[in-house]
DNA sequence: CTGGGACGCT
DNA sequence: AGCGTCC
């Protein structure tokens, strides 16, 4: 009953700041001023990894197409729904229901976040209030541009566009909700400015908050939208098959709904409040009523860059330091190059890891955090080559906070994060340094967007010069002006650093106990009980102590030129047409040596000579450091790991001798993927190679 | 044979 | 740091 305490966070921001509406000061504590309802959009991409690589591949239109992850199809086009498959579909079981099935691999999100953050970057071109969920969904509140132009049009000339929720059992006109009514144009000029400026299709829902526009959004699919009217609310909450059905009731609270005998929308609806604070706090009580009601005063919080950049991977079984080091370093490679286009300065770092369970299949994870330094930081944003090595050994520090490494573990995720990003413009990172001026060209140039879309050649093309045009004069007039409009720093093209300056070599500990092919500037700047672990551990190998296989996937990745190549296929030839496009624009001698090499040998390459050592081959280095882990990475890891690199490295040689078969299949296959994913890093070309 | 993120709350 | 939520 008594819904509204002075809970109202209501109206913020927009809605009653510097709007017309009913002229109430926003100072006014008490006035409750109904102010109109909000209009919310909310855009959801059809099947969107399928929609993207089916423009980066045309040939798939019309195939059935499912994106894969690990065993998963995560999402899948259209044709392939056809066939019966779903969402979060096993592998195995979508090749039953649809042999045919075309399947892509899905890990890699590069492409999925560039176009992602394209989708936002050209609606926030029309409105500022864009609010991101996942890679797929955007919610705008249009509040403002509906009044604006409702005031300007006749309401006899309002017509909604695209369905009405329930549209058969009543009779709607459109100038009882000439708000919703403009909403719904907005939604649908705004669809198709997707379409044709980036090729993709969507959903829309109209509707007066953003739990509605969600919900309503899916009715029709795909590419199509509704709106929602406020007398249909109790309907399509009604019409909801469970609760978990409500956003905003996941999981773990519907399980505990469940337990209170709450099944239905109604029931919640109807539960006393009384009891249900008893279980969630009156706070988050009150919350889910409210959803319950299609109640949802949330605003539509602008969308920022993201506040934090993370990679991380799943697999198996990952039981010794060695193949945590060789994962880490796989990640944060990627990780540091994302940071390094981010432009801005990690001042956190953490690192998560999940333990194998075979109790708990809702596994939980563990993290550990530590800040950055900043001359560690500022190496990262400039590119700067020992940066790796140097959060390596952080890395270590964490994992050894969460693993004893003296005991067996199993792990079965590891994830590397960057936090608390702070803008270069202003150490403060505040958000209006965020948005700054872009060149004179359109928000989205189409020759941009054909540069970014046409792969292999195959251009979307469906963004003429016209179409900007023609956004521009639309006749709803709505898109921000060119040199107005805010754009986001995340948004642009990283702008090339152009450090100069090498970093000082590392001085050259003494590092001759060390395993052949580990980098001693690597070693030494690990934690000193890893050094001491992966010495210890050489020293255990050397005498004759084996134990497995562990280390194969790292020989696969950094054995690259001499060792492994007998025994494995040799490296993927990787044309780097376009190598290199980050951070060598000026054409420094020794970036520039990068551009016909895998991106890990490169990297390996530039490692190496910052710490002026002599190229890459681990024989060849006076220092012993296993072949299978960076000279660098290693010297500046802590003893104790060391060790065990090292033991691990002498365990694993002689098995080199005698391939088994599982090595020559697997240990090739993963060669494979590490090379295709750490080169399609460096060139997006070579993803395609792959498939 | 359950992915890879990112966010908010506590 | 952990949990929950969303996609």
């Amino acid at each position: 009953m008594d819904i509204d305490d002075e809970d109202d966070d209501w109206n913020v921001s927009a809605e009653s700041s510097d709007i017309f509406v009913m002229g109430s000061s926003s100072s006014d504590p008490v006035s409750k001023a109904p102010s109109s309802s909000r209009v919310i959009l909310h855009f959801d991409l059809d099947c969107f990894y399928a929609q993207v690589e089916m423009i980066r591949n045309p040939a798939l239109r019309n195939k059935p197409l499912g994106i894969q992850q690990k065993y998963i199809i995560v999402t899948c086009n259209y044709v392939a729904r056809d066939q019966g498959l779903t969402k979060l579909m096993s592998v195995t079981d979508a090749l039953e229901k649809c042999p045919q099935l075309v399947l892509v691999k899905g890990e890699d999100l590069t492409h999925y976040r560039e176009m992602s953050y394209k989708v936002t970057e050209l609606l926030m071109s029309y409105c500022p209030l864009v609010e991101r969920l996942g890679f797929d969904e955007n919610f705008l509140d249009v509040t403002e541009m509906v009044d604006t132009k409702v005031k300007q049009a006749p309401s006899t000339d309002l017509t909604f566009s695209g369905h009405i929720y329930n549209e058969d059992s009543f009779a709607t006109n459109a100038s009882d909700h000439p708000r919703l009514a403009m909403g719904s144009l907005i939604a649908a000029e705004l669809r198709e400015a997707i379409k044709s400026n980036l090729g993709l299709t969507s959903c829309a829902g109209v509707a007066t908050n953003k739990l509605l526009a969600k919900l309503v959004s899916g009715t029709f699919k795909p590419n199509q939208q509704t709106t929602l009217l406020p007398e249909s609310t109790a309907d399509i909450m009604a019409s909801l098959s469970g609760l978990r059905r409500v956003p905003g009731i996941g999981h773990r609270t519907g399980q505990r709904l469940k337990a209170l005998g709450l099944h239905t929308v109604r029931d919640l609806q109807c539960f006393p409040p009384a009891e249900l604070a008893k279980e969630f706090g009156a706070a988050s009580a009150q919350r889910l009523q409210n959803l319950a009601q299609g109640i949802d005063e949330s605003p539509v919080t602008p969308a920022g860059p993201p506040q934090s950049l993370s990679d991380e991977d799943s697999f198996k079984k990952i039981s010794s330091t060695t193949e945590v080091l060789k994962k880490v370093e796989e990640l944060l490679t990627s990780l540091m190059e994302r940071m390094q286009k981010d432009g801005r300065q990690p001042a956190t770092f953490r690192l998560t890891i999940r333990r194998f369970s075979a109790t708990n299949r809702y596994f939980s994870r563990e993290s550990r955090q530590c800040p950055i330094p900043n001359h560690i930081g500022q190496k990262i944003t400039t590119g700067s080559c020992d940066a790796l090595a140097q959060l390596l050994s952080m890395a270590m520090k964490l994992f050894q906070k969460m693993i004893d490494t003296s005991t067996p573990f199993h792990l079965t995720l590891i994830n590397v994060c960057f936090s608390n990003l702070q803008s270069k413009s202003d150490g403060k990172g505040s958000i209006t340094s965020f948005f700054t001026q872009r060149s004179p060209k359109k928000v989205i140039s189409v020759s941009q967007q054909q540069e970014n879309l046409s792969v292999k050649g195959s251009s979307i093309c469906t963004g003429s010069p016209e179409d900007c045009t023609t956004f521009a004069n639309n006749t709803l007039d709505m898109r921000i002006s060119q040199s107005t409009s805010p754009i986001p720093e995340w948004t642009q093209v990283p702008a090339v650093s152009n450090e100069r300056h090498r970093p000082s070599p590392p001085l050259e500990p003494d590092l001759s106990h060390l395993p052949p092919d580990v980098d001693p500037d690597v070693f030494k700047h690990l934690p000193e009980s890893i050094q001491q672990e992966l010495l210890s551990s050489f020293q255990a190998g050397e005498h004759g102590d084996r134990q497995g296989t562990s280390s194969q996937s790292v020989t696969a990745i950094y054995c690259n030129q001499k060792q492994t190549s007998q025994l494995t296929e040799p490296p993927l030839q990787q044309s780097n047409m376009g190598a290199n496009s980050a951070g060598s624009g000026n054409g420094d001698d020794f970036v520039k040596e990068t551009t016909d090499q895998t991106f890990f040998s490169a990297h390996r390459e530039r490692l190496s000579m910052c710490a002026e050592q002599p190229e890459g081959n681990s024989r060849a280095s006076g220092t012993e450091c296993p072949s299978n882990v960076d000279p660098m990475v290693f010297s500046e890891l802590p003893p104790e790991l060391q060790q065990e690199l090292l033991s691990e490295w002498r365990q694993q040689k002689p098995v080199l001798k005698i391939p088994s078969k599982k090595l020559g299949r697997t240990a090739s296959t993963k060669d494979k993927k590490a090379a295709s994913k750490a080169c399609q890093a460096n060139n997006l070309l070579n993803y395609f190679k792959s498939n």
